[in-house]
DNA sequence: AAGGTTCGTGATAGGTTCTAACTAAATCTC
DNA sequence: GAGATTTAGTTAGAACCTATCACGAACCTT
C-alpha cells in the first residue's frame, strides 16, 4: 500500500500482525456487531495475553476507526471497479448494494448509528469525498430533462460539499437523493425492519433506482 | 395503562422504581448512546447497589427492550396526535422528524444499527404496524394521478405486510418510500453525515416530502 | 559481540454483567 | 394482632472487559 520496498523486517512483522488483529476483529464483527468486539477475545483467538495487543492499537477505538477506514477504502474499491465501465448510476447502486449484503455489519460500521464521542479522522474524509465523487461523476452523465426544483437552486449556493465537482446543481441534487434513498432501504434491510413482511427488497431498491434513473 | 384500580400499593411502587430506572436509563442513552448503558451506574445515581436492578429487569437486553418499547410508543403517539387534525403525508413527516430531532438516539434505538442477536417482541411489532397504518391511511389520502409503476403490481401480490389496509398497491408503495426515504435522510442526519457539508438537512427532508406529496 | 529498541508476558487496577446467599421489611393469612 | 410468606435490597463473588505498568526475552543495528 504504500512503499513496500523501503520496509524493515520489523516493519513487515508489525503490519503483518496488524492485518491479523484486524481480520479477527472483523470476524467478530461479522458475527456480533461492533459492539461486542473485544481485544481479550481477539488475543486468545492469535494464541497471545491482552495487553500484547495494545503493542498494535492504542485501544478498543482506535481498532475500530482502522476498521471503519479499510471499510471505507473497500466500498471505495468497489465504487471505482464498478465505474470502470463508464460512469453508470445503476451500476453503482448494484455494487453499493453487493457490497453491503456481502458484510452487513461492515456497511452499518461506516452508516449506521455512530458512537456519540468518535470523531472520523481526516483521511476517511477524504475517501468518503472520493465516493462522492465517484458517485457525482455517474449523476452527471444522466441525462438531464427533470424540471428544476427550489431544492436545486438552494444547492447552487451550497455546493461547497461537492469539492469544485464541475456537475450541475441539478445532478448534486440527484448525487444527494442517491445516497439518502438508496441507504434508506440498505439500512432497513440490513436492520431486518423488512423481515416477515413478505415483500422482497431487492425490488424495492429496482424500483427506487428506476425512479432515480429515469429522466 | 392497564387496569390502575386493581393495583395493589406494592405493584404501584414496582411500576415507579421502573419508570424511575427508565428514566435514568433514557439519560444515559442520550448522552451515550444504548450501547453505553450500565446498570451499575444507574443503580449508583438512585442510590442502590448493582444488583437490586435485577428485581425490575431480568438483565440488561430486558432494560433496553423496555426503552425501544416505549420508543415506539411515544413515536406512535407523536403520529397519532399529528394525524388528529386529519390524515396527512407532510404532518406525519414533520412529526417524525421533530420527534427524531428530539433525541436522536431513541430514533437511533429503533432504526438504527441493531443487536445481532436481538429479536424484537410481539408487542413492539404491533405498535411498528400502528405506526405503518396510520402513515398508509395519510398515503391512501393523497391525490393519485401518478402512473402505475412494475413494482405497484408486484405489491399487489405482496401486501400482507400491510395488515388487510384497504389502501391501492399504488398508496402502499408511496407509504413504503415514504419510510425508506425519510428514514434515509434522518439516519444520515442524525449520524453525523451531513455535518460539514454546508447545507441544511432541513431543506433536503423538506424537498423529499414535496416530491413525495406530489402527483 | 554490545547496546538499544521492541515484543510479549504476568500482575494489577477498575470497570462491567450477573448469580447466590442472606437480612430486613412489607404484606397476606389466619 | 401474630405468624408465615413474599419481596426488596444488601454484600460477596465469579467471570468477563479495557487499559497500564514493570520486567524479561528476542531482535536489529552498530
Amino acid at each position: 500500500m504504500a512503499e513496500a520496498g523501503t520496509e524493515t523486517p520489523r516493519e513487515r512483522y508489525r503490519a503483518q500482525v496488524r492485518t491479523e488483529i484486524k481480520e479477527h476483529a472483523w470476524g467478530q464483527v461479522a458475527t456480533a456487531g461492533a459492539s461486542a468486539l473485544s481485544l481479550n477475545a481477539i488475543a486468545k483467538q492469535m494464541g497471545m495475553s491482552g495487553p500484547a495487543l495494545y503493542r498494535y492499537f492504542a485501544n478498543r477505538d482506535e481498532l475500530i476507526t482502522a476498521l471503519i477506514t479499510d471499510a471505507y477504502r473497500s466500498l471505495a474499491d468497489a465504487f471505482r471497479t464498478a465505474a470502470v465501465t463508464g460512469a453508470d448510476v445503476a451500476a453503482l447502486a448494484h455494487a453499493l448494494r453487493a457490497w453491503a449484503l456481502d458484510d452487513p455489519q461492515r456497511y452499518l460500521l461506516i452508516y449506521g448509528t455512530p458512537v456519540p464521542g468518535y470523531h472520523a479522522p481526516d483521511d476517511v474524509t477524504l475517501v468518503a469525498s472520493e465516493i462522492m465523487t465517484i458517485l457525482l461523476d455517474a449523476c452527471a452523465a444522466l441525462p438531464p430533462g427533470r424540471p428544476a426544483t427550489p431544492f436545486d437552486a438552494y444547492l447552487e449556493d451550497h455546493r461547497q460539499w461537492a469539492s469544485d465537482h464541475p456537475a450541475s446543481a441539478a445532478a448534486l441534487h440527484r448525487g444527494l437523493i442517491c445516497w439518502t434513498r438508496l441507504h434508506g432501504i440498505l439500512s432497513l434491510e440490513l436492520a431486518g425492519h423488512f423481515t416477515g413482511m413478505g415483500f422482497d427488497p431487492a425490488r424495492l431498491f429496482a424500483a427506487e433506482l428506476d425512479d432515480l434513473t429515469a429522466p
